[in-house]
DNA sequence: CACGCTCAATCAAGTGATTGATGGAGGGCG
DNA sequence: CGCCCTCCATCAATCACTTGATTGAGCGTG
């Protein structure tokens, strides 16, 4: 987006820039938007009032500097993993990973995304910068459906654009459900994976026997997958 | 909820409030919680700031209020459908159509309850009426669909529990999604009636020829339904 | 009917508290 | 000295909520 020798600009200002988002970010997660004040995030951060408005000049802005923090988490995050290396199925199950790993060490991020979700309804400037990093989540996955169901992984009748949605509305929905848990994450994601898988793989030898065990719950930790398949 | 004679209180008090929920629920809809005045609120109503704290004393028992009204709204709409006549996959596919029906001509509805699933993390007074209207979806969901696994027409290994968050969350997501469209979300309904069906019905003559063509479309609109199984 | 009283409903005009933002005066450091 | 950076003090605007007064409908009593 900018200077590409601009990796860590790590200049004074900069530093305090980020200890203001990252302090906005936290106080976006446990009061929402309608009670974000600037002098508590100054208080947060350690600074005064007139110091941060140095910063950051506008609460507008200052937003807009959230949002591009944590788009810049999640695009940073996504594509340090291995894509190329694995196959349909087991790229889909590491998105489950990843998804699980940061419900665990990062739910300050899902709050806070959900909170400017609502927002970019009416803001552009967050809505600028957070419709694009779900477009490319959306998009990913769903090239991944695509490519699954092309190499009879995945349902032949499988539309990846709506498969797409499926997965990442299951998700999120499973972490928005009141008895919110893991197990409860773990079992949809399970259900996912019987829901998108061909029946009668045409390669596999699985069988259709596999089918009847009501909830066979597959244990996908990140574990069996890391060393299955490393490179040709 | 009250007493049972009092289907319509109708008194000028009830009335106002009414109003005063009416309008607050449209301007969260326009502006979310974050830009909600009470003055905005009397303006709408046509009274004045006064009038409408002698009505609703504070501002929290007014979300209270907005919040109580949505759900009455929610579970009369849900009460009025038939139920016990319908097959499980009809009444899967009546779901549909509910929510459907609901993004076409009552679009506000899904805003305010994106705000309130918001607001209900740190209001309890909110969470109170919203938690268990989503518990009762959830529930009326998850339902169907273990019928529908028990009776054959839905996948042997189905978890209802985990198939009602691919349902539920699957619709709002496509709801929420940056392209949403009808075509979009009748998408995500065939897809997930692909997802659930049992690829082998036990009794069913359709064969395996069906699940070849990539999304079939099934084109279910209201109508097909409404006539199809009335009342013994 | 007429008079006096009550009370729900409404309003204009505030009240104090809070908010985002500013201006100018320092402070530390090269 | 000059340059970032920080703070104190303050502003104007806005907020939820209150105050005191007014209206008009109902209602009993003589």
């Amino acid at each position: 987006m900018q200077h590409p020798p601009k990796d860590k600009p790590s200049s004074p200002t900069a530093d305090r820039r980020r200890e203001i988002a990252a302090a906005a970010r936290s106080l976006i997660a446990e009061r929402g938007f309608e009670g974000l004040r600037t002098r508590d995030i100054a208080a947060r951060v350690g600074i005064n009032v007139a110091t941060l408005h140095y910063h950051v000049p506008t609460k507008e802005t200052l937003i807009g500097l959230v949002a591009q923090s944590l788009r810049d988490d999640f695009i940073a995050q996504h594509e340090s993993r291995p894509r190329d290396t694995l196959s349909p199925r087991e790229r889909l199950i590491s998105e489950f990973d990843d998804f699980r790993e940061n419900l665990t060490d990062n739910a300050e991020l899902f709050k806070v995304m959900a909170e400017l979700q609502e927002r970019a309804r009416r803001d552009p400037v967050v809505s600028d910068v957070i419709r694009p990093m779900q477009a490319f989540w959306f998009a990913q996955v769903a090239e991944v459906l695509a490519r699954g169901r092309d190499d009879g992984s995945f349902r032949h009748d499988l539309d990846p654009e709506a498969g797409a949605l499926l997965v990442l509305g299951a998700m999120i929905a499973s972490q928005r459900h009141p008895n919110a848990s893991m197990a409860l994450f773990d079992g949809v994601c399970a259900e996912l994976l019987r829901s998108l898988e061909n029946p009668s793989p045409p390669d596999a030898g699985r069988g259709p026997a596999a089918r009847q065990a009501p909830a066979p719950k597959p244990s996908f930790g990140k574990s069996p997958l890391k060393n299955s398949t490393k490179v040709p």
